[in-house]
DNA sequence: GCCAACGTTGGC
DNA sequence: GCCAACGTTGGC
């Protein structure tokens, strides 16, 4: 078992998204090493932190909640429609740029944990979000970084 | 809105 | 392969 957080702009699509739709592919990852994470090391059942960026002061970037895991690797469909946000020209039906996976919800935590958490928490040193500059919106998490997340998300 | 940090592109 | 220019991300 291995543990992720993926990023997404909280206004863009949110943990509460994900919790209406209970899973969702996740699509327009348009980085090489965010792509390789997913397509070659995340697998089903690994559990997921879910991280708004773009944070308010009233709702902050941080981690609202857990995924999982639902799909091996397949291609972002996204890629070959000209309409979305995501598509990209380079990308060819035989052969495919970009890869997703599926994320179901797990839950929502009723007080998200948040950067600002996570940067003054010693036992969190070393975690890629905490990172000035850090944009990797697909990134491992150990698992004692997981579970001293958790705990701190609660029930 | 500002701007620092980053990843990608393309000229050479 | 180098590196400047550019576009994007994301905290504040």
């Amino acid at each position: 078992m291995q543990y992720w957080l993926i990023k997404s702009e909280g206004e863009c699509y949110s943990i509460d998204d994900l919790k209406r739709d209970k899973r969702t592919s996740w699509t327009g990852i348009r980085n090489y090493q965010a792509r390789n994470f997913m397509r070659d090391d995340m697998r089903i059942g690994d559990l997921v932190l879910f991280y708004h960026s773009l944070g308010t002061s009233e709702n902050p970037s941080g981690i609202y909640g857990v995924a999982r895991v639902a799909s091996s690797a397949h291609s972002d469909e996204t890629q070959f429609d000209p309409k979305d946000m995501h598509y990209d020209p380079k990308s060819r039906d035989d052969a495919p740029i970009w890869a997703c996976v599926d994320m179901a919800f797990v839950r929502k935590s009723k007080i998200p944990v948040s950067l600002g958490d996570i940067k003054r928490d010693c036992e969190l040193e070393g975690m890629e979000v905490r990172k000035t500059g850090s944009r990797l919106s697909v990134q491992p998490v150990s698992g004692k970084h997981f579970k001293h997340i958790t705990e701190m998300l609660g029930k």
